[in-house]
DNA sequence: AAAATATATGTTTGCGCAAACATAAGTCAA
DNA sequence: TTGACTTATGTTTGCGCAAACATATATTTT
């Protein structure tokens, strides 16, 4: 009888009420001790924090989030985790959202645009700060469900083309055309092309290719992987190429990844490079640095694009204004293979 | 005075009970639709999908985690993004928790278990169904507070040493010396070892050294880094050791990272190998089958690792019966560098 | 046809916290 | 010394949902 109205024992899990009761204070002062805000006494404060650690407190966001919203969660969304560009991008992300104590909660599409919305949709429920999507391409469903709720969207890696809100990525048009003018420089009239299904390669490629011809160049050889973009698949994919009759001079790949596996081929085939085949790779990733041969590439701020969309989405701004293109620079590597 | 009592639009941001004036049903029954349980005519599933998509309502799980937590955040924590060790368990988990309708909440922690126990406090603040986190070592503060508040937990990639709950990983020790008796048949003596600051690469690296003094070798340098273990870090090292007197004739690498980069090394010197210098590697990364020569290494199920541990993590079974080490297979990939 | 069971919906209640609003004591300028 | 402000704490209230507990109507079994 005597327990049902009195509990002489912490409740299980222990709540803001009971780190009060130890501490000698009310509820409300052990909120502001958790949250750091408010005025709160020297005294006071450590008795808080030493009850809280007594009796293994830990402050439970999903009450208080439940009022107002202040959510210190971030819902970034990545096609792939295999994929260097993206874990960097990642990392960027996870650096500064954490410098501005932020959370992010991941999800992974494969690739898949319904599998983002699906993903979205559920990141939602947790009624984020903002959201950080990979690419400009998303299904109708998604954008309407972004703009019916306002969550506040950066869009990374790819500025060309309308923005649902804030983008923060490179023109992958202007990469395209650029490789294009430089190979051209080099002399080159006839290519090969080895990528995957990557709607930003798309568009590189197109404004390469464009360009090309402009220059009376030809692409007479495409390869579309539709597996994994990894060194060993360049690797097959430019052996295939070499194999066949009509030669190209160079091979433009889609990734340092294809690039590096073709110039394992050339390697290990006794191709001279670029006097046999030249090559072009795409991202400048850091591992191309250990190669015995520097692969031509165009190098693109992935770091910093992440660390530029966490910071916006970190910040309280007025989100309306802010809706624009964030463009990086993009830099031409010119290696040993062009 | 008459919108005070009744509003005639929908609170913003709309609630179940919207939902459920639309669709003309009582709020809990809202509740059963978003999540999928209990019994739910087939026209009423219409209808409260139809009225949550035409005024926008998106579930929060905010308040509903509150009373009662059967919550499907898992929060996962990692070293680093940049290794691609690290992110091939994060796609195992990552795929495997979304199977089970998951989701992984992410913290980096830099390699630093300070670092670490404040993420984790972090992250039990969204009181998760559970936490991953990477290797054995965690700070005291830490292991109090997955006691105290009894978080189902996982520790994955190793298994030698006392495991806070379950572990998930392969056998560092056991590695190391496999690796050791492959090389000893092989007939060299003369050892070097290339590494970074990793635990887990310690505990390899002290079964490696006494299996090799035992039987007769001697490790005669070794380089231990600081920097990112890359290719080009693996190539500057080795170069770094073969520049010397008393030249190894074989060279051990704490990841296969390090040993790609040594053999760019002896590619671009022109190096023969094994006969000038043996390489061998650890992890067996799929880009090493890129490469013009296939490297010596270990095997290590890394995405397997984060699909059994996400998938124990789903499970709902008794957990204290459940702590114990989940020991995975590894294989030694004997390639033309040994 | 009665009883047992499966299906479908509604009502009440409280989760744990933080906003909004007190209150009260200390500090400073006039 | 009065009033204005700063600092420090407490009280009340409601956030939006899901558990627990009703009903109530179909369907099946005996």
């Amino acid at each position: 009888m005597q327990d049902k109205n009195k509990k002489n024992q912490y409740s299980n899990p222990p709540t803001m009420h009971d780190v009060a009761d130890v501490a000698g204070v009310s509820q409300m002062t052990v909120s502001r001790v958790m949250r750091g805000t408010g005025y709160v006494s020297d005294d006071v404060l450590k008795r808080v924090e030493d009850a809280a650690r007594s009796i293994g407190y830990v402050h439970n966001r999903l009450a208080g989030g439940m009022s107002k919203y202040d959510n210190p969660l971030v819902g970034v969304v990545v096609p792939s985790l295999q994929n260097r560009v993206f874990t960097e991008v990642l990392s960027g992300i996870s650096d500064t959202l954490n410098k501005n104590n932020l959370r992010p909660v991941f999800g992974v599409t494969e690739y898949s645009l319904e599998r983002e919305e699906e993903i979205v949709f559920d990141l939602l429920s947790w009624r984020p700060r903002g959201l950080i999507l990979a690419g400009l391409e998303h299904t109708d469903g998604l954008r309407r469900i972004i703009e019916q709720t306002g969550v506040k969207t950066a869009e990374i890696m790819d500025v060309d083309g309308s923005a649902l809100a804030a983008s923060f990525g490179i023109s992958q048009k202007a990469a395209g055309e650029q490789m294009a003018m430089h190979l051209i420089a080099k002399g080159y009239k006839n290519f090969a092309y080895i990528a995957g299904l990557d709607e930003r390669a798309k568009k590189r490629f197109n404004a390469f290719k464009t360009c090309i011809e402009e220059h009376g160049g030809t692409i007479s050889q495409t390869r579309i992987s539709k597996k994994t973009l990894s060194m060993k698949e360049g690797r097959v994919l430019t052996a295939d190429i070499l194999s066949g009759a009509n030669k190209p001079e160079a091979i433009y790949y889609s990734n340092d990844d294809l690039a590096a596996g073709g110039l394992m081929h050339c390697i290990a085939d006794g191709l001279k490079v670029p006097d046999d085949i030249a090559l072009a790779g795409f991202n400048g990733l850091n591992f191309l640095e250990a190669l015995p041969v520097q692969i031509t590439t165009t190098k693109t701020p992935r770091y910093d694009i992440g660390v530029e969309a966490a910071n916006w989405i970190s910040n309280k701004s007025s989100e309306k204004e802010e809706r624009r293109a964030h463009q990086f620079d993009i830099e031409l590597i010119e290696g040993d293979t062009t």
